[in-house]
DNA sequence: TTTTTAATTGTCAACTGAACACTTAATATT
DNA sequence: AATATTAAGTGTTCAGTTGACAATTAAAAA
């Protein structure tokens, strides 16, 4: 078989940075390096870009070995090459965000695997270029969100109104009026009121919603406009 | 030095999608390949990464080097990563997309280089997934563009209200209302007009604005709507 | 002087967004 | 049993924006 000679193959690598949210604060799950070189530091869950995968076959398989995760929201945010990113040997990373439902995990989390979640706003130093991989996804998912009806990946099947505006607060680090935001997320027609309230939170209770699965796949690609242009409140 | 054994290196490549306005309708710059494999057939700007530039340098160099293109707005997409993608060998490719004004490079493209231009609603078909890069640039060139003055970088310096709106109509595909596009572009407090005239396209003569680079970077990152939500006319 | 053609400009009605406070439901307290 | 407590839920108003719509103006051509 053919093949361009002369060229340097490198080697190719996917990093996932994957977010969730606790109720109150988004949080991100990182691991402990086992590789040598920095070995022992936080990092995001990465693994080199096997000969017969796509880099999103990759970043799957990468983060059901290191985490369990399986199913998850998972997109492709941007190639970091950088000569000198990785010390070691040139590295191309590829790297990946995720989106998950904290609770859903957090067992499986704890007992099988090592990760652990960090407030999103207290993370530790990461090594290589990971710190920036983080800003630039934090970034994304702002924007992003902003327009799509992304967030509801953070949350369980069944959730509250409280607890989505907490969720966006946390994300744009503001408060909205309550008023406004209920008003503008129930005009989308993305939500379904449920019978039950969560009582756990409150003495009055909130009524649970949940996601009008036709609509949320026919309006994900509209422009939303979530957000309001000055923070309230 | 160290390095991570047992690992398989990759061919990483980058492509530039350029896309361009005539004044007309929207182009795509493309060339006739020079390596084996499909060679003469059409192609996005390609070629390797060397061993120490960036994803980014490799862009920048390989865009130069085959159109003599400089300075111009230059974006990472996507990374492309199908094993099967490229025929020859597997290549990682990392796809850019860049927009330029036809205008002022159009004697430079035709004397010293044979890339050439193309209406991109009859762009002939590409090697590899070269289409699918096309399509995916077309998409983010349009979610950007209606939230970001981005349109300008395929402009002259000088330009007018009517090419303005001919270049917002060719990328959107539709026809807008004039006096409504002029209120709104006007008022992003982006265009500075001129005192002279173009005197090219109609008797009367159309204004020459420019744009107000302060501002342009200022309100660069905001969200700016500047598409309406149904096509007038 | 009149005609032609495209550029430029204005109004109104509907909608959207943001500011703002009281009522209600359930439990806890007395 | 009545009252207090706490967070959930709900409406109105005003200002700004958006979109539908057509008449006027500037310059060259006839």
């Amino acid at each position: 078989m053919t093949k361009y000679q002369k060229q340097t193959r490198l080697l190719a690598a996917v990093d996932c940075i994957v977010f969730g949210f606790d109720g109150h604060t988004m949080r991100l799950l990182l691991i402990q390096r086992a590789l040598e070189a920095e070995r022992g530091k936080w990092s995001l869950m990465g693994g080199f870009v096997q000969p017969h995968e796509s880099a999103d076959e990759a970043a799957k398989r990468v983060l059901h070995a290191l985490t369990g995760l399986q199913g998850v929201y998972l997109e492709q945010l941007h190639t970091f090459s950088d000569p000198a990113r990785d010390p070691i040997e040139r590295t191309l990373s590829i790297a990946y965000f995720s989106l998950i439902d904290i609770s859903q995990y957090e067992k499986q989390l704890s007992e099988e695997y090592h990760a652990e979640w960090f407030d999103l706003s207290a993370a530790p130093r990461l090594i290589f270029d990971h710190n920036e991989m983080v800003a630039m996804a934090k970034e994304k998912l702002r924007y992003k969100a902003a327009l799509h009806p992304l967030l509801f990946e953070l949350l369980p099947k069944k959730f509250t109104l409280p607890q989505l505006q907490t969720l966006f607060e946390g994300v744009y680090e503001t408060k909205f009026d309550k008023r406004n935001f209920s008003r503008k997320l129930l005009s989308t027609g993305l939500l379904v009121r449920q019978a039950d309230k969560d009582m756990s939170a409150s003495r009055k209770g909130a009524f649970y919603y949940k996601l009008n699965s036709k609509n949320y796949k026919a309006k994900f690609q509209d422009f939303l406009n979530l957000i309001p242009r000055t923070g309230a409140r």
